[in-house]
DNA sequence: TGACAAATTTGGAACGTTCCAATTATGTCC
DNA sequence: GGACATAATTGGAACGTTCCAAATTTGTCA
């Protein structure tokens, strides 16, 4: 039931041709004759001959495949920044693998490996909690480029695509203090990430230029998920002096503080000020619509596959580090501070 | 710099033995003495040698690369979905292409090309709107197992994973019956999906079997997506009969419900009924927790893996459909209807 | 028409693996 | 020690493409 292939040799056979004149002909080079070009063009047509892109790269030895690694697909944010990726890279002909290292150093390590055999042009990777400048050296070494998004990794000698965390988080934070609320918390993250450092610098040079003093209390630390940000809230209400905002890791998080607002009977946005972080889809439809800093996930995908692309054509190694600018978004979730409010009833 | 790839051909040299053997090692072969294995495998570790699965790949005339595509990403549920392929995918040995359609045909049949050209093993296809059987034919012909998950394909001889919608959606009615609604509605989608007349073929029985005639404008449809779900209510708010309840097409929808719900000044679970359908991650960590019809997207998206590697091994092609059960996951955003409640008032 | 240039076509080697058939090494038994 | 079975190894062809150098055809000009 699968018959041999037809390959470029039953084309050139039936077009009265040779395999390299077909060969010409499947690549659009002007040297091939118009008229040859046409007969040959028909006859593929006609017998259904799909190109083996897997002979062309090992006669190449260099492939139209690009490998994606994200740690955590299910997070929107990813999801996006992906769509982004796959974006770009499609039209610029290449196909990617994409695969999911759910935050696991092992599993990355894996695919990264497994993606190598099967001849990638080249990688971009949101590693994996955990991951070392070291776990990419072969890759590295053997040439191909390299692209690591959203969370750095000192000491490689790749190219990397991050946002402004620090300053997008002090624009946060600031915009808090303008509304009038002055114990300000940070939710959700774990210290073992530069994400989490650049943005709660972000968050403490804000307090502290504004002249309040940082309470490490209001640094709540959990999952950098919907249910670690409930999980922040049902702590925060045990403080004896309750914030009455919070600067959350992402935007995930922030939903979360909402919902386990709610459950402690406050109203997001009203009773308390809630600031995101990516700028996720959902962000503007939710109700409190989310005022957030925008990350754009998926300009930042079509970014990283052009940096990758541009390196990969160009063969040099050389490093490019970008820094994409944040914006504040305004909108409802970050409610001006109310007095004796319930919160500070309990206070 | 990027010199000579090592070889085979290396290997056998540096260890002293023929290509042959190396070959041997490689895929483990009982045929090989343990000391030359063990010489084989120091000299490829020393040299640090990678597999080139595309020469292989070219020699055997299979791959290990499943195609994935799916119509929408950033939708949790697929993006769930995509996890859990990839999870028996990698374990299995393979690697996945994973494109996004975006719900366009035409992407869709450029990257199924590409795929194709890239020698995939099997596929499986979460189809965009508007997808054909034709449209997979060629592909089929030549042999290339297909599995579509989600939405069906009539008329396509392949196998097909897809949950039991119209169950699901009669449960879910059934559970706002005994709750005490009578006007239940039905939210978002629109009618050319499979997926979408099931449901609502589902709850158009409930409702006939309880004896509640079924109202053709408290079918409302929308984008199947959190905005289509608020431009769903913002329409239900204009009926003059306004139910108190409803099924949403999938949980997306229902959050969208209830972040309109709120902003009309309802409380999702209080005053309104609110049903999801999927059962999404974030269902149960929302406020009010998500009442849902769980259909474990990474189960299924196990289980069309395992279909799809069953087909890969077995070489036959002959189909297989499955229908993955569901169940009624009863949690807070289905409150029992209110009387007097200020939907009432306005009515 | 002959000479030359330009345009077009072509055979064969190469890419890195697997597989077959054949060869060589090792072990066992009387 | 020879005959035989078994274990281990091996050379070469094959997979479907690209690329090179060379060959062939076509066109132009005096």
């Amino acid at each position: 039931m699968t018959r041999a292939r037809t390959t470029v040799v039953d084309i050139a056979h039936a077009a009265g041709v040779s395999k390299s004149t077909v060969s010409l002909v499947l690549q659009g080079s002007p040297l091939v004759n118009e008229k040859t070009r046409e007969k040959v063009n028909s006859v593929i047509a006609e017998l259904g001959y799909v190109y083996n892109r897997g002979a062309a790269n090992l006669r190449q030895s260099r492939s139209k495949i690009v490998g994606i690694v994200v740690n955590d697909l299910t997070n929107s944010f990813f999801a996006e920044l992906a769509v982004g990726m796959d974006l770009v890279v499609q039209s610029a002909g290449y196909v990617q693998f994409l695969a999911h290292s759910g935050e696991s150093v092992d599993r990355q390590r894996e695919v990264i490996a497994s993606m190598r055999e099967n001849g990638i042009a080249g990688l971009i990777l949101s590693p994996a909690r955990g991951t070392e400048a070291v776990d990419l050296k072969p890759l590295i070494d053997s040439g191909i480029p390299v692209v690591v998004v959203v969370r750095n990794l000192p000491g490689a000698r790749v190219s990397t695509l991050l946002s402004d965390n620090y300053t997008g988080a002090r624009a946060a934070v600031r915009h808090l203090v303008s509304l009038g609320h002055s114990r300000i918390g940070f939710m959700g993250g774990f210290l073992d990430t530069a994400v989490f450092a650049e943005r709660l610098r972000g968050y403490r040079d804000a307090l502290l230029e504004a002249g309040i003093t940082v309470d490490d209390r209001l640094v709540i630390h959990s999952a950098p998920s919907r249910a670690g940000g409930v999980a922040a809230v049902e702590r925060m209400v045990l403080l004896t002096d309750q914030p009455t905002a919070a600067l959350c890791l992402n935007d995930a998080v922030a939903f979360g503080v909402c919902d386990g607002l709610r459950s402690a009977g406050i109203e997001p946005g009203k009773g308390f000020g809630v600031v995101g972080f990516d700028d996720v889809i959902e962000a503007k439809t939710a109700v409190p619509a989310l005022t957030t800093v925008s990350v754009d996930p998926q300009g930042m995908g079509q970014r990283a596959a052009q940096l990758l692309l541009k390196q990969i054509n160009a063969g040099g190694n050389e490093q490019e580090s970008l820094v994409t600018s944040v914006r504040l978004v305004v909108r409802q979730s970050c409610g001006a501070p109310v007095k004796n409010n319930h919160l500070e009833e309990l206070a």
